[in-house]
DNA sequence: TTGTAAGCGTTATCAT
DNA sequence: ATGATAACGCTTACAA
């Protein structure tokens, strides 16, 4: 209490030592550059963050003390004082397959380009995750804005959302009421079933993916959906045990193809799969069982992973890291004081023949 | 002024309004939840953080109205007090390559588990990035403890951490002074060359690493020295022409074995890929140019990669989720107050032959 | 068991 | 152009 009458030079000494006595808090303060530069706390404020209203001259003193003693601003303390943390959060269900990760990095991009920061929250696959997400921890004051990859959010996750009241935008997938940045599924579905039935098939298998996960993608259903239209507007059949359960990776291809060519009777001559690694673990499947590509069977998928050009398959591109870096944009925009900045909108998606489809062979 | 004597409710009130008016800082704080439940904030903060010392009615009364308010604490608040964040950094140079996301994936386990939150720092491949780390911005004061992905830091990069005095570990490379995490590289590319020297093959072609990035990476370089000295201790030729560089990706394994294969001459009977992705790389390309594997090149990778089982590829495998896991583990118990938890461990790897590598075809 | 109040390191509003 | 100083929302001795 006697501190304040006694000069700064003390104070700080004293202040220091306390620190260190509790353990914590290594690092210079803002305190300790104005001392040193000889000017107020509010002068190193404007000085550092490069406001207006400082002589040059001061300003270059306290840049160099600053850069001297190794200063760097608390966040915990401008985010206190300012109520923005300057960092966004990402939340996936996964990090490691190809769509999240390319978003991640996309998103980096736009991030790393305005100065934020970002805290990811990988769901793992778990949906019991959420749980923490959305009650146990205090992510919501962490982060100034929400990205959200490729999830359905439940209602309650909204309004508590909503309730928090920062910008939020999903990308890869539809989800009512939010903004939302992705391909048109059902097109980009369609176009790939179309392709296949202008090749002249027939007889076309569906590799979809999951719906039953508690994650709730909306994306499976409406590849589904798109395929299911083009065949009945083709005037093609589609038969239940040649539309295989997937979950968007390899092994889950792998393991479609199988039980689909382990099923008795025709064969179908083309197969759809609802993204390019259950296309690729189709692939290998089936030249393991001595099945030709595109001979016996055509592929298609959706994606354009990186692998799909090295192996040549055919596919509906999209690209991740594109959506998340504008839907990032449009978040730090809505922050930057342009509200409507964030918005829906519907990225592009192409048509790249490659090999792995062909016409059917007719025996 | 007046207002600390303005009954509590309008307290509450005056200041929300002050806070709506300067469009800062939603939600509702520790102070409004301590006045609906009629005790001090303090009990409050004890009560929801779990402390002792609260009596069983107050804290269930406490966390009732918490959450029916919808409370979460600021961290910046809390970090602010505290000295903690309770969020740990990771430093990658990529995120969407295998290592680091599965690297990411594993470091989030247990961050999950022990309730911390990861802010990512990506460096893109970009070396300038780095800058942004290291001064720019307050990364620093920003988390607990820093996890590094497979990256040299320079010597002035490990003083600016010192100075800071966070934990620090690195997963998946060696760095000097650094407590790392990581396979034996050096075993690791030993062991697969010398699986393709005890299969017979006298001409092996290498396909490494780049070193010459501002990145750098210690791995490229000895998986380089691990091959030469298993070459030269089976008393084999090296031909610098078949030493190809690659950058750990598909593209670059493609590229490296056009080089390769366009050389006119012999060809290698074996090539070994310092990483799974180049491997793959080089299997694709081969199966274009018409060159069999294993039947006119042998190919070994490393890593262990998602694709190699279904492509069969033969490789010494190794686990980064595992090992970011352990390195996160060791972060954390480091916080936990355990001194000396932070320390250098070898990871596992293991040989495993696939289809990928046979004895030379002695035509 | 509970409350009081002094920090924590910034930012921002006023003065000057 | 610069300086005091009151927030910001939480934690934590210390008192009660």
């Amino acid at each position: 209490m006697a501190r304040r009458f006694i000069s700064r030079r003390v104070t700080i000494v004293a202040r220091t030592s306390e620190r260190s006595l509790r353990g914590g808090h290594s690092g210079v303060s803002i305190e300790d550059v104005a001392a040193a530069a000889g000017v107020s706390t509010a002068t190193v404020s404007r000085a550092v963050r490069g406001l207006p209203n400082v002589s040059s001259a001061t300003r270059e003193k306290i840049l160099a003390v600053a850069t001297d003693l190794g200063y760097v601003a608390s966040s915990s303390a401008s985010g206190l004082a300012t109520g923005r943390t300057k960092t966004i959060g990402v939340l996936a269900p996964f990090v490691s397959r190809w769509f999240f990760s390319k978003a991640i990095e996309g998103a980096d991009r736009e991030l790393h380009l305005r100065n934020y920061n970002m805290t990811l929250f990988n769901l793992g696959g778990h949906g019991s995750n959420r749980v923490r997400l959305f009650s146990k921890t205090m992510v919501y004051k962490q982060i100034d804005a929400l990205l959200v990859l490729c999830m359905a959010l439940t209602h309650e996750e909204l309004e508590h959302l909503q309730k928090i009241d920062i910008p939020l935008i999903v990308v890869g997938g539809y989800v009512e009421e939010c903004s939302y940045i992705g391909i048109d599924d059902y097109a980009a579905g369609s176009l790939a079933v179309q392709h296949l039935v202008d090749l002249g098939h027939r007889d076309i298998a569906l590799v979809h993916g999951d719906n039953q996960t508690d994650l709730n993608f909306d994306v499976p259903r409406v590849r589904i959906l798109a395929f299911h239209d083009v065949m009945e507007r083709a005037g093609l059949p589609t038969r239940p045990e040649w539309e295989q359960w997937g979950d968007f990776t390899l092994l889950s291809g792998q393991e479609a193809f199988r039980r689909l060519w382990s099923l008795p009777g025709k064969k179908p001559t083309a197969i759809f799969c609802a993204s390019d690694e259950m296309a690729m673990g189709v692939i290998f499947e089936a030249a393991k069982a001595g099945v030709r590509v595109p001979q016996d069977v055509s592929v298609i998928g959706i994606d354009d992973h990186d692998f799909a050009e090295a192996m040549g398959l055919t596919t509906v591109s999209q690209h991740p890291d594109d959506q998340a870096e504008l839907a990032t944009r449009m978040l730090l925009d809505e922050l930057d004081g342009q509200a409507g900045a964030v918005r829906s909108l519907a990225a592009p998606h192409e048509l790249i023949v490659r090999g792995t489809t062909a016409p059917p062979c007719t025996p």
